[in-house]
RNA sequence: CGAGUUGUUCAUACGGUCGCGGGCCGCCGAGAGGCGGCGUGAGGAAAGUCCGAGCAUCACAGGGCAAGGAUGCCUGCUAACGGCAGGAGGAGGCGACUUCAAGGAAAGUGAACAGAAAUACACCGCGGCAGUUUUGCCGUAAGGGUGGAAUGGCGAGGUAAGAGCUCACCGUCGCCCCGGUAACGGGGCGAGCCAAUUAAACCCCAUCCGAUGCAAGAUUGGGAUAAGGGCUGCGUUAAAUCGCGGGGCUGCCCGUCCGCUUUUAUCCGUUAAUAUCGCUUUAGCUUGCCGGCGACGGCAAGCAUAGAUAGAUGACCGUACACGACAGAACUCGGCUUACAGAUCAAUCUCGGGUC
RNA sequence: GGCCUUGUGGUCAAGCGGUUAAGACGGAGCCCUCUCAAGGCUCAAUCCCGGGUUCGAUUCCCGGCAAGGUCA
């Protein structure tokens, strides 16, 4: 299934500020309904040098490419993985869909 | 065979499925774009942003002086450099070789505490004279003590005791000769030490440097009219016309340049930034030959090799083995520095052992 | 991506190359008090890390690391 990328700041601060959360234990999702299925991944300093995180929004946008079909409804969607010390593509799959089924 | 030294090259590979950025071609579409195919897509450090350039802007991007900053043995190389190469000197290693922020202390200033004293003023001591219970004056840097550093070191002579006071050797300084483009090296003669050390302390000398950085900047982002404000003030004039002043060129002098910017209203126009360009063809890469000890230069042939803009290389499976380190382009080059699992090849390289 | 700044007890911080590393707030212990507060005394620093220059470095030089600011 296809999805468009969230790319304008104007929209991400929007979202930020009307979006509801929902957490799960390797990522955080903010959404909020949209006409389209819109997606960003938001990987800061703290997760470590460039080579790292770009293997995190990697993995990230794989699972989201995976599962994003299950995704009850068109929404823009942010999403902020967490801090640790490894991070594989299975664990990021598992909790894109815990976050689905949370957010209603 | 073992132990080293210096340098070169590489940086998991191959196949399958799904997915991403750019390009070209074809088809569809009014267009935006969509679909299909082909080919392409991170590094030796892409990093740190420590130097040097290109490029761009700053109204012109000039000279002198001052200030500030950088560099600092010599000769080359280079577009340039604080880089590199070759050499000189110090230090280390048996050696191949490694390493060094390395001009000037005879222009001046400063250098805690301790110590008698830090370039010089005698505490103890040693000795002479006076006195003789204590001590006072003079000479003395051999010894003690202080200190990071104490009147160049050491031996001999010498002396009341001592001292380059004298002598040999070493060090230092000056002059001459020879070798070298030079740094410097070698030799000779002289000086009897005057001039300790410290300049990654101030400083002096020589050379170099305008500032800002692609988030630079350019294009379009509107045009016309009217009114007002700001910088740029005063006098004068029909007039920014002329004079003085003012502003820019980091401060001063000379010289030179200077009309720009902004707000509001009305009419026409509007995708207007998340746009387009800058943006990848170059001091380019590869190979061969020639010159040079080398850095590098010359000639010839061939090649085109990321260009994103919330920012593209990944995921999963299989196979192989050495089980994969450090790490992700953001205007582009030349260096430096720092991080790094390993593998690889080379040197008529070095040392040690064995055999012929 | 570019350009800058700062790292000193728990926090905020001063510091002429020679200090026992100044202070303030907070903390711990002791004294004082019937008890608490106030007051007094005492304690706690790898001067971000690694080299170098120097007799001697928190300070000077070089290289790292970390934190923060700024430019559309």
């Amino acid at each position: 299934m296809k999805y468009l990328r969230l790319k304008k700041n104007t929209d991400i601060q929007k979202l930020f500020k009307r979006g509801k959360r929902a957490y799960s234990n390797a990522l955080t999702a903010v959404y909020m309904p949209s006409d389209e299925l819109k997606m960003a991944v938001i990987v800061s300093k703290k997760h470590g040098k460039a080579v790292k995180r770009n293997r995190i929004k990697r993995l990230v946008r794989r699972a989201f490419f995976l599962t994003c079909e299950r995704a009850p409804f068109a929404c823009s969607i942010a999403l902020l993985p967490k801090v640790s010390e490894e991070y594989s593509l299975a664990a990021f799959e598992r909790s894109l869909l815990s976050c689905f089924k949370r957010m209603k």
